[in-house]
RNA sequence: GGGCGAUUAGCUCAGUCGGUUAGAGCGCCGCUCUGAUAAGGCGGAGGUCCCUGGUUCGAGUCCAGGAUCGCCCA
C-alpha cells in the first residue's frame, strides 16, 4: 500500500472544500479543537453582529475571513475562544424588508396589518436570513459555534439595554428633546446623526425667489430664496446678517431688498437706490407668503438677526421656518419665534393649512409654486440640482420635522470615552484619530425611533408626568400592575399592554411608544452575551423571548464576563468607527469605565475588478454564492488575505484566476512529492516536524530548505501577531517559489534516479518537511487546501498523526535548524545561476546545449567561498562541465570601485559628486588597500571592488559576480546537446502516448548516418536511463512502445 | 471650511533608516526550461516617482506650500 494517495494534476477547490466540510462535520474536528483548548489562556474575540436581513455578499466575506484567520491562528496556538457569532435583528432594516415582503407601504398599513403579526414576520425574517448567513459562513470555512449565535432581539439583550438606559437616567443624561430632526415621511421616523451619513443624492428641486412685502412700506419687499416650497406656509421670520450690506433696488414690481454681494447672482434687476445695513432691517415686519392660512394667525412675521446667514448662496435674506429645519429651530428658540409644524408623520399638511390639508410635501410643492405665481409673489422660479439627504433605507427624500425624541446627553461621557479610545490599538493607526474626531464632535445620542420592531424603550410615564425607567425584565414584571399575561416577549405590541406602578406616585404608568436605535442593540453585546451581572449561568438562557427556537445560546455568569471582557480584538469595516465601535465604547465606558476592546482591525470596501463599486443595476455585482462555488473558498480567502485592509479590494474572477495559478505552484510541488514518494515508497516521520529531518543523506540544498522553513515560520508568526495577513501571503508565496523553482528543480534527479538511497530519502524527508510546515503556516488563511494536503501528507502516512492540520498546532521555529551562512551562500549561487542563464541567453546558447566551462569571478572572498561550496549545483543548473572560480575577472572584466556613500558622504561633502564622477569614468588607481581618485584617497572600508564585464564576452555581472561562459562547442559537446534534445523529444512522446511515469518503453531510432544515430550509438545507456527504455534498437524512425 | 489618507510603469500596487542603475504582479513582444508544473524562468518595450520650493554631499523617501482624488466631519 503506497503511503500517499495520488493527486490530480490540478486541485478542484470547490470539490475538495465540500469534501473537507463533510469530513469536519463527520469527525467533529471543530468540536475536538474547542474541547482541547477549553480552559486555556483565552483569546477574546467579540463578533460584531451582521444584520440578518439579506444573504451574504462578497464584501461580508472579507470581514468574515479576517475574523476566521485570527481565530484559527489563536486556536492553533492553543487559545480558548468564544466562537460566538452574532446577528443584528431589530430596527428599520428588517422592518423595511418585511414591509416589502408583505406589500405594506406605510405605518398605517402596518398597523392595519397588526403589530403582532408584523413582529412575528420580522422575527421570521431574521430567523430565515440568519440560517442562510450561517450556511454561507460555514461554506466559507468560518468556524463558529453557530448553534449558539447571539441575536439582539432576545429578551436578555433587551433587558441589558434597559439597565444601561436606567443608569443613564440616574446620571441625569437621559432627556426628551423637542427638535427639528431629519425625518423620513415614508418610514414615519426620524433619523439620527449616524444614519444621515452616505445618504445624499443629487436631486432636482424648485428654486424659488419669493417676495415678502414689508409692512408699512409702499411696494417694498424682501427677496428670499428657497428650494423647499412646502416650508413656506410655516414661515415665521426672515433672517438677515446684521453686519452685512443690503441694497434697495428699483424693480417694476417695487423696491426689492437683497444683500449687496448677492445682487449679481440673484434674478433681481434694476437701479440700485441705496444701501442699508442688515441691522437696520431687523425688527421690520412683513406679510408671510401664506398669510391667510389659519396657522399663520396670531403672530407677526418679522425680520431677525442671524450671524450665520450665508453669503454664498441665496439672497442674503433667509426664510425661517423653525418647524422645518435644524438651524431654523435653534434660531427660533433664541428669538422666541413660533415653531409651526406643518406636516404630520407621513408628511401631509395639517388642517390649519387650509387648502393644503392632506397633501404631502412633494405634491404640495407644485401647488405652492402655482399659488405664489398667481398672486405675483415670485420674483423667479427655476430648478436646482443639489445634494439632498434621502432615507438610507428606502430612498425617500427626507424632510425636517419638529418631533419629540429621546436623547442621551454625552457631555459627561465624552472625555472618558476619548481617554478609553486612546488605550485602543487601531489598525490602521490613523483611525485612532478618526475615532477621536468623531467623539469630539458627537452630538447627543438620539436613541428613539417611532417604529415597531425594535428595542422597546423602557420609559414609563404616569398621568402626573413622572417618568420611571425600568432597568430589566425582572423589574418590569415586579412593577407591573397588569398586562403581563400576554407578554410573549419584550416587543411591541405585547409590551405595550403592560402597565406598571409609577415609582414616584402610586399611579399607573404606561410605556412611551418609541423603540430604540439599533446601535443600542449591538453596543450592549459585550455585556449581554458575556453575562455581566448574572449570578448563575443558564444553559440556553440567552434564548428567551424572540430568540426561542432560533438559538440555544447560553446566558453565562459574571465570572465568564470577567474572563472574556474586554475583547482582545475586534474587526469590522471602517464605517463601524462611528457605529458599532462607537456604541460599544459608549456603553462600555458608561457601564464599566473601560473600552470593551483592546485592538481593532478595520477594512475597506469591496469593489469590482476595475475598482468601481459593485452595483446590482450596473451588472457588475458578484454574488457570494456564485463566487464561492466557482472560485472556491480558499481562493476567495486568499484574495481577502492578500489585500492590505486599509485599501479597497478589487474583487473579481480575473484576480481569482491569478490566485489559482499561484496556488497551483504549491499543488504542483505537492503532486511532485506525492508521485515520487509513492514510487520510492517514502515513509515520513511526524517527529521530524519538531526536530527537523535527520542528518543522514542531507545535502546542502536540503539544509538550506530546512533553514528557509524556519524563516517562513518566524515570518508567518510575526505577520499574524501584527494582524498583517498580506505579509503572511508574501512569505508563503516566496517559500513556495523557493521550493518549486529552486529546490525541486535542482534536486529532481535525487527523486528520479535513486543511485544513493540515503540522499533520496533525505530529499523526500526535506520536501515533506517543507511542505507540511508550510501548510501549517497557512492553515488559518486557507483551511481547506491545507487540511486536504495534511490528510494525505501526514494523517494517512504517519502513525498517531493529528486528524487535521487545524489540530496540529501552529508551527514553531526549531532552534539549530537556522543556517544563515548557508542561506547566504545559496543566495549567491542563485545569483550566479541567474547571471549564467542570462549570459547563455545573450549568447544564444540554449540550456540543453552543454558547455565546457563557466568562469565565476568575484573579488569578494566570502562570495567566492560561498560559490565554491556549490559548484556542482551551478554546473548542473547551467549545463556546464566545469565551474572555474576566479579571484579577478581581469581577462574579461574590469574592476570597478563602488563608493560607500554613507561613509563618504559626511566625510567629503560636496566633493563626493566629483569623486563619483571620476570613479564612474574609471579614473582611479589602486594603491595597496586604498584607492586614489583625483586629489582624494579612499581608505579601506570606504569602498567595495566589483567587476564589470568588458566588451565582447558572454559575460554578465551583478551582485558582485562576473559570470563568463566558454562558448566553444566541441563535437562531443554538440553531440551531448543532440542527446538532450532527443531525451526531451522522447519524453514528450511518452507524455503524448499517455504513459505513466514509471512505464518502461522500447525504443527504436533511425539508423542512418548523422548526429541522431551517433547520439544513440554513443550515448545509448544515458538515453535509456533517462527515458526508462528497456531496449534501444535501430529502425526506420524514432518510435516508442510500451514495454 | 477643518481633519485623515493617497498620488510611483498601460492597469493594480510594493518601495525599510534619506544612499549608488526605483521594483513586483497582470497585460504586450521575443526567447527558454520541463516526465511535477495549461505552470515556471530570462530578456525587451513601458517611469516628469503629481507640481513648486526648501533641508542635505545626496530626496520617490524629510519639511513647507499648492493641485487632484478618496474618506470623515462641519
Amino acid at each position: 500500500m503506497p503511503p500517499f494517495e495520488p493527486v490530480p494534476p490540478k486541485p478542484d477547490h470547490v470539490a475538495l472544500e465540500h469534501a473537507t466540510l463533510e469530513r469536519w462535520e463527520r469527525e467533529r474536528t471543530f468540536e475536538t479543537l474547542r474541547d482541547r483548548n477549553r480552559g486555556n489562556e483565552p483569546f477574546s474575540f467579540i463578533d460584531g453582529p451582521i444584520t440578518a436581513n439579506n444573504p451574504m455578499g462578497v464584501h461580508h466575506g472579507w470581514g468574515r475571513t479576517l475574523k476566521d484567520i485570527w481565530q484559527r491562528y489563536a486556536a492553533m496556538r492553543g487559545c480558548d475562544l468564544l466562537y460566538q457569532n452574532g446577528f443584528d435583528c431589530q430596527g428599520l432594516w428588517v422592518e423595511v424588508g418585511v414591509e416589502k415582503e408583505l406589500g405594506l407601504n406605510s405605518k398605517r398599513e402596518i398597523e392595519a396589518y397588526g403589530l403582532g403579526r408584523f413582529s412575528r414576520a420580522c422575527r421570521d425574517r431574521v430567523a430565515h436570513f440568519s440560517r442562510g448567513l450561517t450556511a454561507q459562513s460555514k461554506r466559507l470555512g468560518q468556524w463558529m459555534d453557530w448553534e449558539r449565535s447571539y441575536y439582539t432581539m432576545t429578551d436578555p439583550n433587551i433587558s441589558y439595554i434597559w439597565g444601561f438606559l436606567k443608569l443613564c437616567n440616574e446620571r441625569g443624561w437621559l432627556y426628551k428633546g423637542h427638535r427639528s430632526m431629519p425625518w423620513c415621511p415614508r418610514c414615519g421616523t426620524s433619523l439620527s446623526q449616524h444614519e444621515l451619513i452616505d445618504s445624499y443624492k443629487d436631486l432636482t428641486h424648485p428654486s424659488l425667489h419669493v417676495r415678502l412685502p414689508l409692512a408699512g412700506r409702499d411696494r417694498e419687499y424682501l427677496v428670499v430664496w428657497t428650494t423647499t416650497p412646502w416650508t413656506l406656509p410655516a414661515n415665521v421670520a426672515a433672517a438677515v446678517r446684521p453686519d452685512a450690506e443690503y441694497v434697495r433696488v428699483q424693480t417694476p414690481a417695487g423696491v426689492a431688498i437683497v444683500a449687496a454681494s448677492r445682487l449679481e447672482p440673484s434674478p433681481v434687476r434694476g437701479e440700485v437706490l441705496g444701501t442699508v445695513r442688515g441691522s437696520e432691517l431687523v425688527g421690520l415686519t412683513y406679510t408671510a407668503p401664506f398669510d391667510d392660512l389659519p396657522a399663520q394667525q396670531g403672530f407677526e412675521n418679522r425680520v431677525v438677526a442671524w450671524d450665520d446667514v450665508s453669503m454664498d448662496e441665496g439672497t442674503g435674506i433667509v426664510h425661517i421656518a423653525p418647524g422645518c429645519g435644524e438651524e431654523d429651530f435653534e434660531l427660533g428658540k433664541r428669538e422666541g419665534l413660533e415653531p409651526l409644524t406643518p406636516v404630520d408623520e407621513a408628511g401631509a399638511f395639517f388642517g390649519e393649512y387650509g387648502w393644503l390639508h392632506g397633501h404631502v410635501t412633494a405634491e404640495a410643492a407644485q401647488m405652492i409654486v402655482d399659488d405664489l405665481g398667481q398672486r405675483g409673489r415670485l420674483v423667479a422660479d427655476g430648478e436646482i440640482t443639489h445634494r439632498y439627504p434621502v432615507c438610507w433605507r428606502c430612498g425617500t427624500e427626507l424632510i425636517y420635522r419638529l418631533v419629540d425624541e429621546w436623547f442621551i446627553g454625552c457631555d459627561e461621557i465624552r472625555d472618558p470615552m476619548i481617554q478609553a479610545a486612546r488605550e485602543v490599538e487601531w489598525t490602521p493607526p490613523q483611525y485612532a484619530k478618526r475615532m477621536e474626531d468623531w467623539l469630539r464632535n458627537m452630538g447627543d445620542w438620539c436613541i428613539s425611533r417611532k417604529r415597531y420592531w425594535g428595542l422597546p424603550l423602557p420609559f414609563y410615564l404616569c398621568e402626573d408626568g413622572h417618568m420611571t425607567v425600568v432597568g430589566s425584565k425582572a423589574e418590569l414584571l415586579e412593577r407591573a400592575v397588569r398586562g403581563t399575561e400576554g407578554l410573549e416577549e419584550l416587543h411591541r405590541p405585547w409590551i405595550d399592554d403592560v402597565v406598571i406602578g409609577c415609582a414616584q406616585c402610586a399611579g399607573d404608568a404606561r410605556r412611551v411608544a418609541d423603540v430604540g436605535d439599533a446601535w443600542l442593540d449591538a453596543g450592549i453585546v459585550p455585556f449581554s452575551t458575556l453575562g455581566w451581572h448574572n449570578e448563575a449561568s443558564v444553559e440556553a438562557g440567552y434564548a428567551e423571548g424572540a430568540g426561542v427556537g432560533v438559538t440555544v445560546a447560553d446566558l453565562p455568569d459574571h465570572a465568564h464576563w470577567e474572563k472574556w471582557y474586554p475583547a482582545d480584538w475586534v474587526s469590522e469595516m471602517r464605517e463601524q468607527i462611528r457605529l458599532w465601535f462607537y456604541s460599544m465604547l459608549f456603553m462600555g465606558v458608561t457601564l464599566d469605565g473601560r473600552s470593551p476592546y483592546r485592538r481593532v482591525l478595520t477594512y475597506e470596501k469591496v469593489n469590482d475588478e476595475t475598482g468601481r463599486p459593485m452595483h446590482k443595476s450596473w451588472g457588475n455585482a458578484i454574488w457570494f454564492e456564485d463566487a464561492i462555488e466557482e472560485m472556491g473558498a480558499d481562493v476567495m480567502r486568499w484574495m481577502y488575505a492578500t489585500q492590505p485592509p486599509a485599501q479597497n479590494l478589487n474583487f473579481g474572477y480575473g484576480r481569482a484566476n491569478e490566485v489559482k495559478r499561484r496556488l497551483l505552484t504549491l499543488w504542483n510541488t505537492y503532486a511532485f512529492f506525492v508521485t515520487y514518494a509513492g514510487i520510492n515508497d517514502f515513509r515520513p516521520d511526524a517527529a521530524t516536524l519538531v526536530s527537523g529531518p535527520g542528518p543522514e543523506g542531507m545535502q546542502p540544498l536540503d539544509r538550506w530548505v530546512v533553514a528557509r522553513t524556519q524563516g517562513l515560520v518566524r515570518e508567518c508568526r510575526a505577520a499574524l501577531d501584527t494582524y498583517d495577513s498580506p505579509r503572511l501571503v508574501r512569505a508563503f508565496e516566496a517559500h513556495v517559489d523557493d521550493l518549486s523553482n529552486w529546490y525541486v528543480r535542482l534536486s529532481r534527479s535525487r527523486f528520479w534516479k535513486s543511485e544513493d538511497a540515503a540522499s533520496t530519502r533525505a530529499a523526500h524527508a526535506t520536501l515533506w518537511y517543507a511542505l507540511v510546515q508550510a501548510i501549517r503556516c497557512v492553515a488559518p488563511v486557507m483551511p481547506f487546501l491545507a487540511d486536504e494536503m495534511w490528510q494525505n501528507l501526514v494523517r494517512g502516512a504517519c502513525a498517531d498523526a493529528e486528524p487535521s492540520v487545524h489540530l496540529a498546532g501552529y508551527p514553531e521555529p526549531t532552534d539549530g535548524l537556522d543556517d544563515e551562512g548557508l542561506v547566504a551562500s545559496l543566495e549567491s549561487v542563485r545569483s550566479v545561476v541567474e547571471l549564467g542563464r542570462r549570459a547563455r541567453s545573450e549568447a544564444n546558447l540554449k540550456l540543453r546545449q552543454p558547455l565546457a566551462e563557466v568562469i565565476v569571478a568575484t573579488d569578494h572572498a566570502d562570495r567566492r567561498r560561498q560559490v565554491g561550496e556549490h559548484v556542482d549545483l551551478i554546473g548542473a543548473e547551467l549545463g556546464v562541465k566545469a565551474v572555474r572560480l576566479a579571484t579577478s575577472a581581469e581577462e574579461f572584466a574590469q574592476t570597478e570601485v563602488v563608493p560607500l556613500l554613507k561613509l563618504l558622504g559626511p566625510k567629503h561633502g560636496r566633493d563626493l559628486a566629483m569623486i563619483r564622477g571620476l570613479l564612474r569614468e574609471g579614473q582611479f588607481e589602486l594603491r595597496g588597500d586604498a584607492v586614489l581618485v583625483g586629489d582624494w584617497t579612499l581608505e579601506p572600508g570606504e569602498f567595495e571592488l566589483r567587476s564589470r564585464a568588458r566588451e565582447g564576452f558572454a559575460v554578465t555581472d551583478g551582485d558582485g559576480f562576473v559570470v563568463a561562459l566558454d562558448t566553444e562547442i566541441t563535437p562531443e559537446l554538440r553531440l551531448e546537446g543532440v542527446v538532450r534534445d532527443l531525451i526531451r523529444q522522447i519524453q514528450d512522446m511518452r507524455k503524448d502516448a499517455g504513459l505513466a511515469i514509471t512505464d518502461r518503453i522500447r525504443l527504436t531510432y533511425p539508423d542512418r548516418d548523422g548526429d541522431v544515430t551517433r547520439a544513440f550509438t554513443e550515448h545509448r545507456d544515458w538515453i535509456a536511463a533517462e527515458t526508462l527504455a528497456v531496449s534501444v534498437e535501430p529502425g526506420a524512425e524514432l518510435t516508442i512502445a510500451k514495454a
